[in-house]
DNA sequence: AGAGTTCGGTACGCAAGCGTACTTTCAAAC
DNA sequence: GTTTGAAAGTACGCTTGCGTACCGAACTCT
């Protein structure tokens, strides 16, 4: 609806939801203590184990959340654009990453360190208040795919990852099957036959690491019920931007 | 190692972790807004959408937080006991529980309404950085928990359940196939093949929904990684109890 | 004591996805 | 222009778990 070429001047942080959610003063304040970086694509910004130094408000662009499991495979949890941030445990006070963030999609990231975070989120306030509320719908997302890596077939699976990234990384982004079976937890050989499917049936279109959403719709069709349910559930916690 | 018979008086609020962990003077604030309850097997708490009324503290017993799929099938994705709470969700302030929790173990469960929770956690101070970090090590399980519904046979996730059960509900608790399969996301066919192997070498016994465990160490060598990552890391984040 | 219900064991054909491996196609590097 | 490597397609036998179904044993209620 409205645009805001008013604030291109200072480089746009409320493209990030959360910060596009502050009152003015507030997010003043809280942007004057951001870096603004560039992530690019499969850079990793944390480890599991890491010392937790930042955390990351993604102003385009999409960060993946992967746990990690002794045997060094690994299986997408959660994601995150613009409508969120990623290193929730910092906020949270744990010193340490428990899980992988690596960029999925180009991000231009507005980063702040830990100290200062503590800073603008010491005795509560009103970024505390909004940063708990995305911690639950965090927790929200875990859940589902909690429930849908048991539940949900490898097909449904792989459209709701489509949508997602669609959501945060527009119509086209780059991912091959190998990378996307790291995703999803599954080998590299039964994604191209899943995506080959989507292919088949018009929804996307791919060639060597390069994917396209076609038909947006067809893909809702395709998904698990997860999709809709996440997304919902953010658009309740964290209102209107 | 020390015996707490001198707070038997007051009922002993202090076997739950989180209530432990705190100073005497915050706990005899938190304590005094308390109210004890006793929670029978298979008594539901909150399901998704109710509003979110209070947060549970279990003295003893078993809560699992259950996400539910449209199709009305579900999946476990956390158990709570006397380490933690369970209703996160009203804590980080969203006003509707996602998931169902239900009672696996019977409990005495201490409970606070969400107004009064807000009273002791507003502004900060020591019970929110506790709560805040068990929030951390809740989403440490969730995480953990998307991986090994992915990544791990039921053989050893159901050893995995057993262990947690066993920490929490002590050597033997209630449970049939049928209940176990509901928490796994498997047929309740498929449970007793499992449940048969485990109990065919020695490690648990059962009888028309009688769980006992025989053999931890052997449990331990059953279970996948996932129970050792997933307890590392409440104790190290919700310190020497 | 008898009837009904819950719990657990078992079976069989089927589908999804795995492990492994071979092949083709395309793009970038030299 | 050729070489090299990455991406994607395909195949085959195998394992896990599903859907459905039937059965007996044990407990409960009357």
């Amino acid at each position: 609806m409205a645009s805001n070429g008013s604030d291109a001047g200072e480089f746009s942080y409320s493209r990030n939801g959360l910060l596009k959610a502050l009152s003015p003063e507030t997010r003043a304040s809280v942007i004057a203590d951001l870096e603004l970086i560039d992530v690019p694509y499969r850079q990793v910004l944390y480890r599991p184990h890491d010392v937790a130094q930042y955390v990351y408000f993604p102003l385009s662009g999409v960060i993946s959340i992967i746990a990690v499991t002794d045997d060094s495979s690994g299986v997408e949890v959660a994601s995150v654009g613009r409508e969120g941030m990623a290193n929730v445990n910092l906020f949270l006070g744990a010193d340490r990453a428990q899980c992988e963030a690596v960029c999925q999609a180009p991000a231009k990231v507005a980063r702040m360190s830990g100290a200062l975070l503590r800073k603008h989120t010491q005795n509560g306030g009103e970024l505390s208040q909004l940063l708990l509320r995305y911690t639950s719908a965090y927790i929200g997302q875990l859940s589902q795919s909690v429930a849908c890596n048991r539940l949900h077939s490898l097909d449904e699976r792989c459209a709701r990852w489509m949508l997602m990234m669609q959501d945060r990384a527009g119509d086209q982004f780059p991912i091959t099957h190998e990378f996307l079976s790291a995703m999803l937890g599954v080998r590299r050989a039964t994604v191209t036959v899943a995506a080959g499917l989507l292919q088949k049936a018009g929804l996307i279109r791919y060639t060597r690491g390069k994917m396209t959403v076609l038909d947006r719709a067809g893909l809702e069709q395709a998904s698990c019920e997860c999709y809709r349910t996440v997304r919902q559930m953010f658009d309740r916690l964290i209102p209107a931007q």
